[in-house]
RNA sequence: GCGCCCGUAGCUCAGGUGGAUAGAGCACCGGCCUUCUAAGCCGGGGGUCGAAGGUUCGAGUCCUUCCGGGCGCGCCA
């Protein structure tokens, strides 16, 4: 970690500067810290003098020589350097920086005091397989709750569950009237059969059994009824079909290390009348109101601030004077139906204002599943444990959902604004990402090639469709990936038994997709292409692991050919002469190493603030690089100076340590072999 | 029409709150396995950063306009 060396260095600057040029907090300039191209001009650096130069009418060297000769001594801090350009530039103490950073990792970890946050992610409509545009989702989602941990935030993870919509509906439309199959049977079925799998089919054949006759769709809103009223066999149905299908969910989100802390189902948010509440609560405010004019006449609704940061009056003086009054007239949202019926934002209204306490109502709880960890926990509506932990009520709220849905999240923070809330508003967050679309080859393999000349074929990829049927199922996916990966692992490693081939190769196959997932912008569509996806070789999860195995290696052989374990080395080092790691062999390959290895919670620390995931990814990857490179060159093992076997050791226990949790961090394990 | 996003090497993409010589992977060419696992390493070719203006000591990065592409804007969810 550098973060802390960081601040005492800007502070310490801070400071210096006020000092030195009668500064005080408002004129004092911000310290930006940057990594000079090479070690040779220095380890840290900085341009301030830049800044300074033009109010103080200096040249930036002159300052930047001005500052060096004050700057006195800093703890960790070897040396200060002007470079020529104006550049302010720090070495470090090598040594004391590496020793400090082997210390056991206790006590490290920031106090977590902050307050809770709510992460929302996967919410997968309960009536098909996952597909990969869902793994995009919850590997963001997953990875945005592991990095907030590793800051001390406390995260509750939750995971939407829509039980009561169109979607499930349409599956039960196509088991009872389709397939004319009882509740019986759909429960044998589900014991006997891939069920989510099984449902994916079935949910593209009601789609087209749709189309071809619309009058149809009465079936869908007959269904639909009757799963909002209960107590009836379609109701019946759908519970099952639900549950069923999330626990297929479940099991596919476990092979990808993805986990939650509670399960939120929309049938509670019904039934328990939370919109209700929130109904009162955004009356009372005058959020919402009742249309009594013009074609919304009878629906409850929201105005809509298009340009909320607008300001801009935009001095038109020679507006045209009276026409265009319907430019003023303002935008309206239906919140309630005229006839009654709550729309989706209003639904999303309430659990939004329930996950920052604002509701004043509470959901009861149940144990969905047991884990090792504890048991899964799940909202209901009657009959829940007495006995659970706290739920909602978070001062930060991140909903993991795609870009589409940015003008709902946009009113869902209208409607906290507009009730009163504005710091609830600032901390609710969507976090938004692009689609995962399918490469024109992925998409052939699948079978589906559109139509030559038609719009779709001119597009760089093809857009996938529960509907149509057409996607990559998760499963398979992850199938595919761990078969090619065991394949891998077997011709390496003949020696290994089946079982922990297997287990292998399924931390192999996870690594690539999730590193795959995650390396991108999160504004970026994904041609997701299998045979890419499948590479195991240059930027990929699978690099990464490799790297890290190849160092554990290392101190196994270490241990086994000398006896020397890895506590063992560190405990040496205080005796040992440092001068491979200062520089005094030539080059500063190895402090290079130490020094990028540091910079994980920097990088973290970035990553919270961007929301931007590839910056750990790239991040991870180049780590791996640069220690790749370094093994190839410099030999552990084999090389005959013992102060430069050991402090090249103690550099790669460092580094494995801080890959390791990086790639923790992307929800990726290290194998035992590869 | 309005809003958001994308445009960087042949392809796919990175490029902290502007800073030191624009990077990586793939593909292509040439090397490296009696020495810690070749899922690796080393070397090579490849760029008007969509275009034009502007701000700045300094712009791939910020502002304006334009071009090309995607998505969103419902008494659907």
């Amino acid at each position: 970690m550098i973060l802390p060396l960081h601040d005492r260095l800007r502070a310490h600057l801070g400071r210096l500067l006020a000092q030195l040029y009668s500064l005080d907090a408002q004129t004092t300039p911000a310290v930006p810290l940057e990594y000079p191209p090479t070690r040779e001009l220095g380890d840290l650096g900085t341009p301030v003098a830049f800044e300074l130069a033009r109010r103080l009418r200096k040249a930036p060297r002159a300052i930047a020589q001005a500052i060096a000769g004050a700057f006195g001594a800093l703890e960790g801090v070897a040396r200060v350097a002007a470079a020529p350009n104006g550049y302010l530039n720090f070495f470090l103490e090598r040594r004391g920086f590496l020793l400090d950073r082997l210390l056991p990792d206790t006590s490290r970890r920031p106090p977590a005091t902050a307050a809770k946050a709510i992460v929302e992610h996967t919410a997968i409509n309960p009536n098909k397989a996952a597909h990969i545009g869902h793994l995009r989702n919850s590997t963001l989602g997953d990875t945005l709750v592991r990095v907030l941990r590793f800051r001390g935030v406390p995260v509750e993870v939750q995971n939407y569950i829509d039980d009561t919509g169109v979607q499930v509906a349409d599956v039960v439309v196509g088991f009872r009237v389709l397939e004319q199959k009882t509740l019986d049977q759909i429960r044998e079925l589900a014991g006997s059969t891939r069920f989510d799998y099984y449902c994916w089919d079935l949910y593209a054949r009601v789609t087209e059994w749709y189309e071809q006759d619309t009058a149809r769709l009465t079936h869908r809103a007959e269904t639909l009824h009757a799963i909002e009223h209960g107590g009836t066999d379609a109701a019946d149905a759908a519970a099952f079909i639900a549950d069923r299908i999330v626990r297929c969910h479940l099991q596919t989100m476990a092979r990808m290390n993805v986990d939650y802390d509670l399960l939120s189902w929309e049938g509670d948010i019904l039934r328990l009348q939370f919109w209700a509440q929130a109904f009162e609560v955004l009356k009372a405010s005058g959020a919402v109101y009742l249309q009594t004019e013009g074609r919304l006449a009878g629906c409850w609704v929201m105005p809509i601030q298009d340009e909320p940061e607008a300001h801009s009056p935009k001095p038109e003086a020679r507006s045209e004077p009276a026409d265009e009054e319907d430019q003023a007239e303002e935008r309206e949202k239906v919140i309630v139906r005229s006839n009654g019926v709550v729309t989706y934002v209003g639904k999303d209204i309430a659990y939004q204002f329930w996950k920052l306490g604002l509701l004043g109502r509470d959901f009861q709880y149940r144990v969905f599943a047991g884990r090792p960890e504890g048991p899964l926990w799940a909202t209901c509506s009657s009959g829940g444990e007495t006995d659970h932990p706290a739920f909602g009520g978070a001062a930060y709220v991140y909903n993991v959902i795609d870009v589409r849905q940015s003008y709902l999240q946009k009113l869902l923070k209208q409607a906290l604004i507009a009730s009163g809330h504005p710091e609830a508003a600032e901390r609710s967050h969507h976090f938004s990402y692009e689609m995962v679309a399918l490469s024109h080859a992925t998409a052939r393999e699948l079978g589906y090639a559109p139509p030559a000349g038609s719009e779709d074929a001119t597009r760089p990829f093809v857009e996938v469709s529960g509907r149509k049927g057409l996607g990559v199922k998760a499963d398979d996916l992850l199938d595919t990936l761990v078969r090619n990966a065991g394949r891998e692992v077997a011709s390496r490693n003949p020696e290994l038994g089946e079982a922990e081939r297997e287990r292998i190769a399924q931390m192999i196959g996870i690594a690539a997709v999730r590193y795959f997932l995650i390396k991108f912008s999160r504004t970026k569509i994904i041609a997701f292409d299998l045979e890419e996806a499948l590479s195991f070789e240059g930027e990929s999860g699978p690099y990464i692991q490799y790297a890290v195995v190849r160092a554990n290696n290392i101190f196994q052989k270490l241990w086994q050919r000398d006896g020397l374990n890895e506590a063992g080395v560190v405990a040496s080092l205080a005796n040992v002469p440092a001068a491979e790691l200062e520089g005094g062999n030539g080059g500063h390959e190895l402090w290079q190493l130490v020094l990028d290895a540091s910079r994980l919670d920097e990088v973290v620390e970035q990553v919270v603030r961007s929301l931007e995931f590839s910056v750990l990814a790239k991040y991870a990857f180049s780590l791996a690089q640069a220690f790749n490179a370094f093994y190839h060159r410099s030999p552990i093992l084999n090389e005959e100076r013992d102060d430069v076997r050991r402090w090249r050791a103690a550099a790669v226990i460092y580094l494995r340590d801080q890959l390791t949790r990086a790639l923790d961090l992307m929800g990726i394990g290290v194998p035992p072999r590869m």
